[in-house]
RNA sequence: UCCGCAAUAGCUCAACGGCAGAGCAAUCGGCUGUUAACCGAUGGGUUCUUGGUUCGAAUCCAAGUUGCGGAGCCA
């Protein structure tokens, strides 16, 4: 077959009175007797495909009145300008001159007509080639590209870290368990402790990659794998992570804006939220936030959403809790200097008041929650051997990660930004699960 | 793990104690501007499973399974 002046979908303007070639799959069909409306779909836009009988060899047109959804093909034909024309970006069409079936698909599942929940994910493998899942994947590759750009274009050294681990990462989280040669194992919950190691030796560092936790979560914003970019800076204060926090994440959903309009359009995102996401984001201590909140479960004539609210000084927000806060602010808010206790072994006390962290939690606005977190380490070598024994972690497989502090140890800060519950909150998702190619979500594994 | 809701045609749903139904999809026919096209016709059912109540159960009851929403835990 010829293939000449074989274009992508997404140049089709640039070509108007050319003869071109597409291949791709029928993503839609009009039968109008001697007219045929093929919406194609190749990948990278939809066109529609005019088959006028008068115009196309009998056998071929005959072949066009007969093509089923998803059925894949070749065809040439001649850009025109027409407004009439649906697509993406649409406002051209082709008019076809020959069309030829690569395969026939029998009884394709997901119809343009509305589906549930679990017969979607039960055809996730399909389900990516319908117009929505299309611009959530392609907004999320943006993000990443344009997190790992930022990262690199200011200093910051892209060392990976391994997923098959020794011992936990931070003591909460349950692990998947492998079977290494007969001695236990365990999958990645993060790449943190490794982060610090690196980070001595490169200065600026981060890790980008996929992370596991066994935990029978079971909401819109978790999965069990999960993909986590962890940056580590030696010599950062908290406020340096914060100040850095909020140039890459504006940074992203600005490029965001710029280069998915058309995507955003397909998901009815609220532009106008994300053009607020500027630098500076707001800042609050956990003291305030609870203060803020004591007096909001106060104010609330609901009993329900009043016992939702409540909470007592020393404890973790839960999901309502983050909500609420984000709902007082219209960008992103830093939380900052949570209690000691309920964050992990390895973050710094502030002076003076151990009792709470140099810790900080971004909350997205719109009710997303926390899609970073992340602390100023601590460094000083007896403090962070106080902190495993008083834990209780097996000192000798933590023994590595201890020793950084012996040689050369300095301050220093890192975050980790939970890449699907970003991509959520940009594309502006009820649930993460759309967000990734293949959740991984309580009791589903397939496909 | 806890609380709530649901499960009927390939899909989305209706029927709520008395004949198992619609729209879409599929198949066949018609139509030269469709945008979730339209018009006509055809085929399509272990009503999630097991047990119970009843003259009679998709419908009521019990247990289980699966899914969804929420909580907790977290990024």
């Amino acid at each position: 077959m010829t293939l000449h002046n074989l274009i992508q979908i997404a140049d089709l303007a640039k070509y108007e009175g050319q003869e071109i070639t597409l291949r791709g799959w029928v993503y839609d069909r009009t039968d109008k007797g001697k007219l045929q409306f093929i919406q194609l779909r190749d990948g990278t836009g939809i066109a529609q495909c005019v088959a006028f009988k008068k115009d196309m060899d009998e056998t071929e047109f005959a072949n066009a009145s007969k093509l089923s959804q998803e059925s894949s093909l070749v065809i040439t034909g001649t850009v025109r300008k027409d407004d009439r024309a649906p697509g993406l970006p649409g406002g051209y069409e082709v008019g076809i001159k020959t069309l030829q079936l690569v395969h026939h698909a029998e009884d394709y599942p997901i119809t343009p007509k509305e589906h549930g929940v679990e017969f979607l994910m039960d055809n996730r493998h399909l389900w990516l080639r319908s117009s929505r899942q299309w611009a959530i994947l392609r907004i999320r590759a943006t993000i990443v590209h344009e997190l790992r750009n930022w990262l690199d274009d200011h200093g910051y050294l892209l060392v990976d870290t391994p997923i098959i681990t020794p011992a936990a990462g931070e003591e909460t989280t349950t692990l998947f368990q492998l079977d290494y040669f007969g001695e236990p194992a365990y999958l990645a919950q993060t790449g943190q402790l490794y982060n610090e190691a690196n980070m001595m030796a490169f200065g600026k560092v981060y890790c980008f990659g996929p992370t596991f936790r066994a935990e029978k979560s079971k909401t819109r914003r978790h999965l069990i794998e999960f993909w986590m970019l962890e940056p580590e800076m030696a010599f950062f204060s908290l406020e340096d992570l914060m100040d850095m926090e909020e140039q890459l994440l504006s940074h992203v959903v600005k490029a965001v804006l710029a280069k998915h309009q058309r995507e955003l359009a397909i998901l009815e995102r609220d532009l106008n939220k994300l053009e607020q996401i500027t630098a500076p984001f707001a800042r609050i201590s956990y003291d305030e936030a609870v203060e803020r909140l004591q007096k909001l479960a106060a104010e609330t004539q609901d009993p329900e959403q009043k016992a939702l609210l409540a909470i007592e000084w020393g404890s973790d927000f839960g999901s309502p809790h983050e909500t609420a806060i984000a709902e007082m602010f219209d960008r992103p808010v830093f939380v900052y200097h949570y209690p000691t206790a309920v964050k992990a072994f390895y973050m710094q006390p502030v002076e003076g008041r151990p009792e709470v962290c140099r810790s900080v939690d971004l909350l997205a606005p719109e009710g997303y929650g926390e899609i970073t977190g992340g602390s100023e380490r601590i460094y000083d070598s007896e403090l962070i051997e106080q902190r495993v024994a008083t834990i209780g972690l097996p000192r000798e497989a933590y023994a590595w990660y201890l020793e950084l502090r012996k040689f050369g140890s300095v301050p220093h800060a890192g975050f980790g930004l939970g890449l699907e519950r970003t991509v959520a909150w940009i594309c502006g998702l009820p649930h993460v699960r759309e967000t990734i190619p293949y959740p991984r979500i309580l009791n589903r594994k397939y496909p």
